[in-house]
DNA sequence: ACCTGAACACCGTTCAAGT
DNA sequence: ACCTGAACACCGTTCAAGT
């Protein structure tokens, strides 16, 4: 039967869980984890800073939800039939993308380790672990580090995304630090002076792969003979 | 020439950037980040919120001194004359054992990659990565990655610290994380549910050193022949 | 059942005024 | 130079009142 086109009205649609949740990861996106306010998130919503409350029990809650969507997609639709490492790879690499899109995951989910965003991650480290042929009693560790080791890169990620949204940004960032580190005191910090230079044309993402295959190389010494 | 005795009233001792910091370190200690507030801490300190602000620019601040006390404090004065491998194990183990007892620190090192606190680690990390003999290209991959072990473990940590002061409290906290994971569903989570059983009697500490000795490995393994 | 929005109890920070 | 403390501009959260 032919109803009135133009039915669904801009207007009104209920207020929903998934609608505030969606709303508040595109406030993260484009402010960062300051910039998300009840009240930024009800006007967003055309509605009060009360109405959330009925759907989400707190700041804390939807800080939680909103982590769990990108990272719930991020962890599915890996890629099939690679080798055990390949997947932790492939696996590392899209949450680091992922972070990269959305600084204010890292510091979520470093502090939230029982949480189910960063259970899934370890989930799926494990399995991979268990299919490296790691012995069961090892499993654990091998699992844990690599997930330490992420959770770590994301924090730091997360602190260091402030103000920089270009790559342009990104470089004048890493020249900076760089010629900081280069103007330390010799006495004091050898070691970082020594590679300040190696900081100004370094990858991020290539060097986070470098940790994993450190990591990985340590496990497959670990169990080896 | 003989003044009168009891001059030094305990009253009014002036303010000072040193006090200030103390100071707050004590509330952090007693009642988290979340408790260091400019009005808890001017009254502990006698004075009102403005004065503070004479000293010290802000919160961040605040904090980013408090973090640089303690750090410092750990990481000077470690075991001298041993291997690099023990010289990283004690350092990281220091550290650990510091973020225990402050567990506030945990996500403060976490935030302030280039901060002095963290640059401090890294030195530290660096020189025993070299003394270990990684060729120089190697070595920032190297320290950079024990570093971000070190910040992953930390940050969880400082999460997972709410309110588990005794140990008691830690064993309850160990019994509940398993009891759950054990209960997951195990089509969606099997690795997890495998391992439950070994959370319930695993040592933190040596769980982070056992990770510790993982890198270790695979930074041998990797510029071995 | 769900929404509204004023109100509450806090924050970090500022600043005129004091000494 | 250093301190005081009221005041400002915000928070997250609650709740009586509406529909």
């Amino acid at each position: 039967m032919a109803t009135k086109a133009r039915r669904t009205e801009r207007r009104e649609e209920p207020l929903s869980r998934e609608r505030i949740v969606e709303a508040a990861i595109g406030i993260l996106d484009a402010v960062g984890e300051g910039g998300l306010t009840f009240r930024v998130l009800a006007e967003r919503l055309a509605t009060g800073p009360g109405a959330i409350y009925w759907h989400v029990s707190g700041k804390e809650e939807l800080l939680g939800a909103a982590t769990e969507v990108v990272v719930t997609g991020t962890v599915l639709g890996g890629a099939g039939g690679a080798s055990p490492q390949e997947v932790i790879r492939d696996l590392a690499l899209r949450l680091f993308d992922a972070i990269d899109a959305h600084p204010w995951i890292g510091g979520q989910l470093a502090r939230s380790p029982g949480q189910s965003p960063t259970l899934q991650v370890f989930e799926r480290l494990g399995r991979q672990v268990q299919a490296l042929g790691v012995p069961r009693p090892a499993r654990f560790t091998a699992a844990s580090t690599l997930l330490s080791y992420i959770l770590g890169v994301a924090g730091q990620n997360a602190a260091n995304a402030h103000g920089q949204e270009s790559e342009q940004d990104r470089t004048e960032f890493l020249d900076g630090v760089s010629a900081a580190w280069a103007n330390l005191d010799p006495d004091a910090y050898p070691f970082t002076r020594d590679v300040a230079e190696q900081l100004r044309e370094h990858d991020d993402r290539a060097e986070f792969l470098a940790g994993i295959d450190l990591v990985l190389a340590g496990i497959a010494a670990s169990h080896a003979g």
